[in-house]
DNA sequence: ATGACGATTTACT
DNA sequence: GTAAATCGTCATA
């Protein structure tokens, strides 16, 4: 059953881990169903959030949708080739947002492959964890681009999201760490704002013990749990 | 009008 | 591990 209102209605840092078990289903204008269970996610928290795109209430044609109300999706382009899908959190005016990092594939696989296939790497030699496992990969293999941004996954005809009916994933069954690709210039970037499924083979990224030490100091491992 | 820069992915050394 | 691909977005002027 579709996620309701009530389902998005919170913080990003909790609908972070509540979207966690949760499954993205698209419709895609070809009629074919695609959908993941979704397993990795990332908290972005607004006006005080260096990371976020919502920094500063920076608020432009782009970011307009992350100050709309819980259960909007914000797509944006980056790197000039990849999208990346949000799921808007919190009240309406708070531009908090919730980026989908991974998912496992559960519905229309073969499509999916076809959609992330290139000349190197064609449908056939994609393994299953070859095509959700990273926030570019999600929207290449869901087909979902810019032109979703804003709409209400509420009410969306192609776009929405089914709970799980076991309910949330136990918390002791997630690994909490710092974001990913957003440097390390401000203390925002150390923050455990990332959120993803012990263990799950399609997470995007897996920092190990050691690496996450390395780059984080002691800052985070007070603050984290690791593998 | 212009320039710097990505909430990334891929291929290659 | 490092580098290239590639262009919309946004701040600055």
């Amino acid at each position: 059953m579709r996620a309701d209102r009530d389902f998005y209605a919170h913080d990003s840092i909790t609908l972070a881990q509540r979207l966690l078990g949760a499954r993205l289903v698209r419709l895609t204008e070809s009629g074919d169903r695609l959908s993941g269970t979704i397993v990795e996610t990332e908290a972005y928290l607004g006006p005080e959030d260096a990371c976020a795109h919502s920094y500063k209430n920076r608020r432009t044609p782009r970011t307009e949708p992350m100050f709309a109300v819980a259960g909007t999706a914000y797509v944006y382009f980056t790197y000039g080739m990849h999208h990346c899908m949000n799921v808007v959190a919190a009240e309406e005016g708070q531009p908090q947002a919730v980026l989908l990092r991974a998912l496992e594939p559960t519905e229309g696989l073969e499509i999916m492959a076809t959609h992330r296939a290139s000349p190197k790497r064609p449908a056939s030699k994609l393994r299953p964890t070859d095509l959700c496992s990273g926030p570019g990969k999600i929207c290449q293999a869901l087909a979902i681009d810019r032109t979703l941004s804003g709409v209400d996954l509420v009410t969306h005809e192609r776009l929405f999201i089914e709970p799980s009916p076991a309910g949330p994933i136990a918390a002791a069954h997630l690994v909490n760490d710092a974001r990913i690709g957003v440097g390390e210039a401000s203390a925002w970037a150390f923050r455990p704002l990332r959120w993803h499924i012990r263990g799950n083979p399609h997470v995007s990224v897996v920092r190990s013990p050691r690496t996450q030490e390395n780059r984080s100091g002691n800052t985070i491992q007070s603050q984290c749990r690791s593998e």
